[in-house]
DNA sequence: GAATCGTGGTC
DNA sequence: TGACCAAGATT
C-alpha cells in the first residue's frame, strides 16, 4: 500500500469528531478554516459553536455590526481575521447571492483567505483536488520526504507543494486532505512525535537518519518589542472613558481606556508632565495620578507593559479628545477588548 | 520577502 | 519559567 493510503487507513481509525468534519456547508467549513488559523482546536473549538449559534449562516453573520462580530471573536487574537470575516461574508451575500463559488481561485481572492484556506474550502466543501499545505502537512512532508535542509524558502514551499499533489493523486481530495492533516496534528507533532507506533516511520527519512528532533527546522526566533501603554481611568456620572484603537497597529479595532504610550515605565510625575497627557486636558495640572494596576501580557511579537492608573480630576475639566465613548461601569464588557483588558476588568472594580 | 499580527497550552 | 508553537494571511 502507498503512503497515502496507510494515512487514509489510520484516518478512519483515529479522526477526532470535529463540528465542521460533519458537514459540507462552505460557510462552516470557512468559518472553522478561519478561527483555525494559527489557533489550536481546542481554543477555536467553543468560537466555532459560539459563532454557529448566533450567526447560523452567512447572511446573518453579513448583517450583524462589527462590533458585534468582534466581540464574539474577542480572546481569539489575530484580530484582522475578524474584520475580513466580516468583510468576506458580506461580499458572499452581496456578489455571490450567499453561496461560496466552487471555485478556487474565486474563493482565493476572498479577504482574509489565502492558498491553504482556499484549498480547505475547495476539497472540503466541494471535492475539489486541491492539496492542503498547513503546518501539520508541512512538518509530516518535512520529515518524511527530508524536505527543508537546504533551499530557499521558496523553493521549500514549492517541494511541499508538489509532495502534497503527488501523495493526493487521484484519491479523494476531502478524505486524503483531512488524513494529512490529522496525521500531522496526531501521531506526527511537533514535540516528541510517537514514532514507535507510527505505522510509516519505515519510509520516513527522518525517522531512518535520526533527524525528527531537528525537521522541519525551525526559524531562528525574533526579538520581541516591548512596549509601554499607560492606560487611565477616567469615571464621571458612574460612566468610564474608552476609545476605540483605530490606528494601524497592534489589536486594531479593540476598544480600551485612554491612555498614553511612554519609552518605558513611567512615574506618574514624568506622565503628568509630558506632553501626550498635557494633550488630553484643558487643565492637565487640575488632575492627579494614582495607580490602579499594573499588567504584562506577552503578544506575538511585542511586550505589553500596561499602567493602569485612576485619574482624578475637576468635574468641569475639558478633554481635548473627541472619540472618548462614556460607557456605564458595568457595560464595558459589551465591548471587545484586548486580553490585557478583561484580565484588568477581572481583578479590578472600574467605576 | 521578511516582518507583523494574540492567545493559551505545554514542557 | 521562559521558549516554543498552533488548521496562515497580509503588507
Amino acid at each position: 500500500m502507498v503512503v497515502s493510503q496507510k494515512i487514509i487507513t489510520w484516518y478512519r481509525k483515529n479522526a477526532r469528531i470535529l463540528p465542521w468534519r460533519k458537514t459540507r456547508d462552505p460557510y462552516r467549513i470557512w468559518l472553522s478554516e478561519i478561527i483555525l488559523q494559527q489557533t489550536r482546536v481546542t481554543q477555536g473549538l467553543p468560537y466555532y459553536n459560539n459563532f454557529i449559534q448566533k450567526f447560523p449562516n452567512v447572511k446573518s453573520l453579513a448583517s450583524a455590526q462589527e462590533k458585534t462580530v468582534m466581540k464574539t471573536w474577542q480572546g481569539l487574537g489575530y484580530y484582522t481575521r475578524a474584520g475580513n470575516l466580516h468583510k468576506t461574508s458580506k461580499i458572499i451575500v452581496n456578489q455571490y447571492n450567499e453561496k461560496f463559488p466552487p471555485d478556487y481561485n474565486a474563493i482565493l481572492k476572498l479577504p482574509g483567505i489565502g492558498p491553504y484556506t482556499a484549498a480547505a474550502i475547495a476539497s472540503f466543501a466541494f471535492n475539489l483536488p486541491f492539496p492542503v499545505v498547513d503546518g501539520n502537512v508541512k512538518r509530516f512532508l518535512s520529515r518524511y520526504f527530508g524536505i527543508g535542509r537546504s533551499g530557499s524558502i521558496f523553493s521549500v514551499e514549492k517541494k511541499y507543494l508538489e509532495k502534497a499533489q503527488q501523495m493526493m493523486s487521484n484519491l479523494e481530495p476531502c478524505l486524503f486532505n483531512q488524513a494529512i492533516m490529522e496525521f500531522g496534528a496526531l501521531q506526527c507533532v511537533p514535540r516528541n512525535p510517537v514514532c514507535d507506533s507510527c505505522i510509516i516511520k519505515h519510509g520516513c527519512f527522518a525517522f531512518n537518519n535520526n533527524l525528527v528532533g531537528s525537521l522541519p527546522v525551525r526559524v531562528p526566533k525574533k526579538k520581541l518589542r516591548s512596549r509601554y501603554f499607560n492606560y487611565f481611568l477616567l469615571c464621571r456620572n458612574g460612566k468610564t472613558a474608552i476609545r476605540k484603537r483605530t490606528e494601524d497597529d497592534i489589536l486594531k479595532n479593540l476598544y480600551e481606556f485612554p491612555m498614553i504610550e511612554t519609552n518605558r515605565r513611567m512615574s506618574s510625575a514624568f506622565i503628568k508632565n509630558s506632553e501626550l497627557y498635557r494633550n488630553l486636558f484643558r487643565y492637565p495640572d487640575k488632575t492627579t495620578l494614582k495607580p490602579a494596576e499594573f499588567l504584562v501580557q506577552r503578544l506575538s511579537h511585542q511586550v505589553i507593559h500596561a499602567s493602569f492608573w485612576n485619574v482624578a480630576y475637576k468635574e468641569r475639566n475639558g478633554f481635548r479628545y473627541k472619540n472618548w465613548i462614556w460607557v456605564p461601569a458595568g457595560k464595558i464588557s459589551n465591548y471587545p477588548v484586548p486580553g490585557m483588558i478583561e484580565k484588568f476588568l477581572r481583578h479590578y472594580k472600574v467605576g
